[in-house]
DNA sequence: AATGAATGAGATTTCATTCAT
DNA sequence: AATGAATGAAATCTCATTCAT
């Protein structure tokens, strides 16, 4: 988010804005430190491996994320103001810094074992909300995992195709047209 | 999606797996190899480098897909048709290897240049349909980009949730559903 | 032992010499890469790391080094037989390959675990010689592991003493007189 | 010795501990740091170099070490006092701080070239004692060099047992014992 | 076609040492 | 004196590719 400060925070910049660019694997310490303009060694100062670093970006954003879940569940009731807030929130995330948002997308499978439980966890939240939604009567009966999964595609989707240039930033514009298609799904019914 | 058949067919197939598995930077040559109970120069027998087994296995998988696209084209008209046979299609082609589905999905992005402006590129098609029909006034005006991105979603997120046990196989119990969900965004307007 | 033969074997000779003459922390893969002609990474085509590589040497020579003392179990009896013998045994081991004798010396107490239960663990052989010799009233009460201690001391110490130029190779010349120390030691009773 | 005292004297304990504990390329002088409780750069700041400390430490000790030695050759004479008086003070040294005993076992030879000379060289003490009671008759003519070598094997390998637990301590209660297995091997003859 | 040892380039990691604070 | 980040060199290890057999 705010723009890094002391080399630590540069390291983990580069870091992130490389994995997001050429992808984890496909870049190497020498990269990141030669982005950040240290020298190789100066990584482990601040991280026992590569891996260790990428765990570590990944949680320091993960959690905030969840905060910000947290938040907008307590502040909104009912799907038909939760799920639009919810875009809305996810969009603007992107847009505050899309880097952090492709980086948790491109890690998370990876560190799903570690993710799975945590009841911060996106699809988790989501299909609460449907399952609770459906046993209060506010939405017809439908499988809750399915219309999960089609509610974090109509999310993540547009992260994509902004990435690809086939969608314009920012994401923000296009919250209600996403949250209107996010409602129309989920009152279909099976 | 046949089982493979010599040595060739063997190898192919055991990188296909092991790159969905653990990514293609994640497989080693020798990794591929061992799977495939040869030894790492026996690859090169068949393909000059690993750069070259990537394409030639998505170049050989993209062109059945391409296929069953045209086909979906010629025997179908109008978004009302066209949508659901085109979910219909995509589930049955998950279903029937989801590696090729998913292998797919996972290098599109890095050769997508080669690819872009193929007429069977999905989001190409699409995006076609969705002007199309617009121009005829059968679906109200909208952005097309957008709403091709979030029909995309639709599909794809459904065979990422089986990947990791969200959603239950064979994905083709849920064309329906998706489908009608399909029909209600592009319906949507904006 | 014999010169060896191949690539691995002459790998793992230089391996060998090096470690002996600079110790195993003091040897890097390149120096043995160097003196055996190769580059780094062949060694690892053979042996998965350099501790691998020590573990294999280091075992590979010791079951050696163990069946030799069996033999000597089973052609001798009575510590009077089998203490020279076994001097005549280690100093000829010592003197075919110093290298060998040398390495095992210096290894031996990092892989101690390994090697402790082991039957064929000189130090666990010695004691329950003098052990079994004292329950037959062939030698006097004593503290075997004592005794032990100070008989591996008189076969180890000339071998050190030879690498530092201070006792005369080859060491079997030295047999007799220390034969005769060993058991003038095992006769001390306490 | 005595626990130390001062930064300084914390970081010198801390060092001889993990040298004797991983060997002094195993130590590294984080691991160093670590144990003292100060930071890398520390140590600089009271030895020029990591080998300039272990010297240092060699050196202190040893001369420890030398003075005792004269004391014992002033106080005794001929080898039926000196010998048994050399293991008594051998091993109360152990005793006292088996640690250093340990160390200067572990680097003699690394230093051995400025330390041949020295009469308080250990090696170069007994051989004198060996060759002047030789030359007075007081014992049989004999191979001084492997005589010592003996003599040193029979004082070091109860400490090296007592390291793996297979020699109890304190390493006082075997000096009875051992000193008479020194003179029982230097009345040999040859 | 196939083997598997070897290469050569590069990746990750370690570590003694320096230096600004 | 002390800190701890950073350096620079070297160490370990990986891996796509080549090649003699």
């Amino acid at each position: 988010m705010a723009r890094p400060v002391g080399k630590k925070g540069i390291i983990e910049r580069s870091a992130l804005e490389l994995f997001v660019e050429k992808g984890v694997d496909g870049t190497s310490i020498r990269d990141i430190a030669e982005r950040a303009g240290v020298t190789e060694g100066a990584l482990y100062r601040h991280h026992k491996s590569k891996d260790d670093l990428v765990r570590a970006l990944f949680f320091e954003h993960y959690h905030q994320f969840a905060q910000m879940i947290k938040t907008v569940r307590t502040t909104h009731d009912g799907p038909e103001e939760l799920l639009p807030a919810l875009v809305e929130e996810f969009f603007r995330f992107y847009d505050e810094d899309h880097y952090v948002f492709e980086f948790i997308m491109l890690v998370q499978h990876a560190l799903l074992d570690e993710v799975r439980q945590d009841a911060a966890n996106p699809v988790e939240l989501v299909s609460r909300i449907i399952r609770e939604a459906v046993r209060k009567r506010q939405l017809p009966k439908q499988d809750a995992n399915l219309t999960t999964q089609l509610l974090i595609g109509l999310v993540i989707q547009p992260a994509i195709g902004a990435r690809y240039g086939r969608v314009k930033r920012p994401l923000s514009r296009h919250v209600d047209f996403v949250a209107q298609a996010c409602l129309e799904i989920v009152r279909l019914g099976k």
